[in-house]
DNA sequence: CGAGGTCTTGAAGACGATCAACAAACGTGG
DNA sequence: CCACGTTTGTTGATCGTCTTCAAGACCTCG
């Protein structure tokens, strides 16, 4: 079984040997989370970037009145917060939104990457355009797309990346997060994500169940959610 | 006076002689773009990155029904679509805004530079971090934040990064974004942006006059839109 | 002076938030 | 295996924010 990195990583572009060498030694062992637990905060300026091995977890920003926004979520093979590289401190906290398993690769490491590997920089580089511009689609669907459309779309992103590194296909992803913790990532209320998640289900699109999402009709659901992975850069396009 | 992006580049950690020499020169002619000219497409190709000289520009994503979200706005010195070297086809257009002035760099030379700067090529990476830095900070805006305190925080982030580049300051900052194009940026409606900018002017924190906006009272606008300038990465750091 | 864009206003209605209560599921220890 | 407490999911009622539609004022530039 390969590591979810390389996995993700070779997905685009083939790996020399000295590559895989250059970053694989230097992971550090794994750690485990327990759901809940924030292992990076706001302010924090780590020296090491962390990989999930396995589990969920969000990036969030708090308010002081109690609310909280999820700017991000990564899921198995994600370098969560690599841009830590260069940009500290954190502007915010890292949270295990299920039991987590995390390795780390120290900044040394990284930094020699880009020294010595322009080629696995690159493909790092890229790894964190691709967070970005996960981001900006996600400005999107906040910006203009209704709460159904809004869940509709998140779950088919969800889909879509799971199944690259393994985990579920068209028609049953892992949505191990709670109505409330949804609700924090679409920029909603939980009542109101609650209403919606019964919605798509009446409308036999999709289902929930004990952590799993099980899609009724992917390609409904895509048209319901304006889904179009192009920003997901699935395609194998040599850097 | 100096180049945009090397006085952008510069804020952060110093450029040699020969770093300069290895982007500088390869620097197309500047081009003109009247405002609302789309000179990128999503699907295009770009074989070249456009940094903007003078103007406003925006990426942005219509829908089929007429409506519009804009997902990033770049002003004076950005790069706009530097992620294009890694990350073709765009999944988003990019619209001057205002007229503009734009060079454009090469993807062959950008790629010359991850292998033979790798100090200049972190401080590329570096930008498009903070671009997407300030995209999840969009996203906590549109998820977790009222229509006035969106507009407010987006006026202080203007301000901020306008000043970087030497234009206006804590007083004044160039707007020139109409209410309508200020809705596909804040994800509401034009007549909504209209009242709230009306709220602004009322409790007397801004105002917006011919092309600029008239900040009035600096500190209560950051504590109204809840501004947290951290994310912009102001300070100088060596990467 | 006229035309097109931009700003402004009002009225009505939709969408989602909030509050409060209860039901169901889950995990833990007895 | 059951009892219990906690978390998660569900429902109804009410309220507020923002949208939509429509019209008129203002402004700029030919």
């Amino acid at each position: 079984m390969t590591h979810p990195l390389i996995q993700k990583l070779e997905k685009r572009d083939r790996l020399t040997e000295a590559e895989r060498e250059a970053i694989l030694p230097a992971q550090s062992p794994p750690r485990r989370y327990a759901a809940g637990a924030c292992f990076i905060r706001e302010g924090d300026r780590p020296n090491e970037s962390c990989l999930v091995m396995e589990g969920m977890c969000g990036r969030y920003n708090d308010f002081e009145d109690g609310r909280r926004q999820i700017s991000a979520l990564h899921i198995t093979g994600d370098f969560v917060d690599l841009h830590s590289l260069l940009l500290k401190p954190m502007d915010h906290g890292i949270v295990a939104l299920t039991d987590c398993i995390i390795v780390t690769v120290p900044h040394e490491v990284l930094r020699r990457i880009t020294e010595q590997f322009p080629h696995l920089a690159r493909l790092l580089w890229l790894s964190t355009l691709i967070d970005g511009a996960i981001s900006r689609q996600w400005v999107v669907n906040l910006g203009r797309r209704s709460a159904v459309a809004r869940l509709a779309h998140l779950c088919c992103e969800l889909a879509v990346r799971n199944e690259v590194v393994g985990l579920g296909d068209k028609s049953r992803f892992p949505m191990p997060l709670s109505q409330a913790v949804l609700a924090d990532v679409l920029g909603l209320s939980s009542v109101h994500v609650n209403r919606v998640v019964q919605e798509l289900r009446g409308a036999g699109l999709l289902d929930f169940q004990r952590g799993w999402g099980e899609i009724k009709d992917w390609d409904a659901l895509v048209r319901f959610g304006d889904f179009d992975p192009a920003y997901l850069r699935l395609g194998s396009e040599p850097v």
